[in-house]
DNA sequence: GTATAATCGTTTCAAATGAAACAATTGTCA
DNA sequence: TGACAATTGTTTCATTTGAAACGATTATAC
């Protein structure tokens, strides 16, 4: 009567997709970021900001940091540098004072020309063994994942964390 | 006479993998460290070592920087607190001395299989939504990504950046 | 209308990070 | 054997990060 607490299903790291993924997109993240280095000189916020102009420009910081996820902070600095460098304008929207939109300066796009090259050589070299038909379904599941995220609350707490019996097989297709 | 370079194929910033998995892992990462942190009050590398031990202890602090591509500093600094937290011992292997092998106290094994049954359900809950099949695909890509950069070196530079034409239909199979 | 709340972007400051140097140990090669 | 290289883990130190506070602007409530 000692152990009033069942254990559930073990944690399996290597089929923990949270850590597979963190595994992963450390060792990209690590890579990328000295491609971008070596060949556009640029650090990895920089490069970041740099891509997401490229695709979406123009756009506020704020978009910036929806579609990266990155830290405001972050940005907002990674921004400033850009802007001394030279390849960056901003200027404010006159319908809202608050937004600073952000686009490229002649030589921010050729800086970008360069980075875009780069990013899609080398995805193009580090996907090179996987199928496209695999590549496809990897993003849509990627996808799927990312908006779960985005819409759902969060995980409802306990509870489901001390479920004592198994859960009930599921039912047979169209019951 | 004035572009002698082709621009290849464009960046599209929503389809490119490490994008994705980028913004992806982020949002998870953000995530799953606030219930680590609110549940068993671990702050994120401490937790990560933690299930590292959880699955292969005894391990050296080397064998969870290789696990998990953290910094090996990083991994340092997490391991100290956990031993100062009472969570892990560490005694040098008798065969190489340089080898720290940790492992859990009692009360370390406790806190793991809290951190464990948080971890299990929170990615239930997290892919509830994807059907096991595709799980277990996503795994298996994540998977040969992962042997892509363990394996392979590198990008090799430049040439592929300036191909100027498209690359040739793939011959037909067993030529 | 005004007061109050919310949003955008910057800045401050303590803490985390990671590159490099380091001590300690073991491996290699003559 | 002995010299030199490689590996493990820690520490130092400059840089980066991110939470919180902030000023500026706009939206909402009353």
């Amino acid at each position: 009567m000692s152990k009033p607490r069942e254990n559930g299903p073990p944690l399996q790291l290597d089929r923990f997709v949270p850590y597979r993924l963190s595994v992963l997109t450390a060792k990209i993240t690590a890579r990328l970021a000295r491609e971008y280095e070596k060949a556009v000189g640029l650090p990895l916020p920089e490069a970041r900001v740099m891509t997401v102009l490229g695709s979406f420009r123009p756009v506020s910081s704020n978009a910036v940091v929806q579609h990266t996820s990155m830290d405001k902070a972050t940005v907002s600095r990674a921004i400033a540098r850009l802007i001394r460098l030279g390849l960056v304008t901003r200027k404010p929207n006159s319908r809202d004072r608050r937004l600073l939109v952000l686009d490229f300066t002649p030589s921010g796009r050729r800086a970008y020309a360069r980075l875009a090259r780069l990013a899609v050589s080398w995805e193009a070299w580090f996907t090179a063994e996987i199928p496209a038909a695999e590549r496809e379904r990897l993003l849509r599941t990627l996808a799927r994942l990312n908006g779960r995220l985005d819409t759902a609350a969060s995980l409802p707490p306990a509870r489901i964390l001390v479920r004592a019996r198994p859960r009930p097989e599921r039912p047979a297709k169209r019951p």
